[in-house]
DNA sequence: CTTGACCCTCCAGTGACTGGAAGCCCTATG
DNA sequence: CATAGGGCTTCCAGTCACTGGAGGGTCAAG
């Protein structure tokens, strides 16, 4: 395969795919002309990235559970507090983000949005009182 | 008032006060030494920035922001949109972030943690099947 | 006069791509 | 056989909002 059939089969843009090559996640071979040559077990493994990814691992964490994956001697412990950790990383952002979004909920709702110069949107972030 | 002096009022670094001046969103003096001079009105300015900040606005929306703020002319209503889109920016972010925290806590609870190696985290991520 | 705490500028790196330029390769059509 | 298009290659630069560090000047106290 070449790299727009597999960007196509695993939703990846070949750019990524690149790049994923470029920082060692994955070593396709290469035909006599240059072109990326895939395998099936590359495009597998794209798709398993795509996969980590879409749940906000990072590239590091990636790279660390691909390496799992290829494991057959692994504990599913070290899986799990990876995971683990990962999830925790998401629930203090999740917090975070609804504390943002209730005072800014609050100001949204508490601006007339008319024509009047008048802000408490303003004046909050100028005082930090509301 | 010297930067660290600013720092600490601010509660920002150093290194983001001159970063703000760097990108224009600050203009204090210098005093014949070359240190900056900060007015009240920069300070003033900070501790908006950092409110703004601290709600995630980025920092083109705090230029905006601000310029809106020392405008007297201005229309509230230009204010409430900008909150709002950020706000809607925000609530997306929270929900995609929610559906990952649900996949990924029923991957970490449906997984052993133990020393064998099997493990439903990685079969999920190879196989996109539960 | 020295020490230590400030302050300065400039450069490079972060994470994970993304866009674009310049150019080679392959296939299909006129 | 020439050409047009689409796909592939590499390399460089930019994104966002800082952050770290090197190398060096300034100031107040002892």
């Amino acid at each position: 395969m070449n790299i727009g059939d597999v960007a196509q089969r695993s939703g990846l843009p070949a750019k990524t795919i690149r790049y994923y090559e470029d920082i060692g996640l994955i070593k396709p071979m290469r035909d006599t002309n240059g072109y990326r040559r895939f395998r099936d077990s590359d495009l597998h493994k794209l798709a398993f990235l795509g996969r980590a990814r879409a749940l906000g691992f990072t590239i590091e964490d990636c790279r660390t559970l691909l390496a799992l994956y290829e494991d057959n001697t692994r504990a599913s412990a070290d899986v799990k507090d990876l995971a683990q950790a990962h999830l925790a990383k998401i629930e203090d952002k999740i917090l975070q983000l609804q504390s943002m979004r209730d005072t800014l909920s609050e100001l949204v709702h508490s601006c007339a949005g008319d024509n009047r110069p008048d802000c408490p949107i303003l004046s909050d972030l100028a005082t930090g009182q509301h």
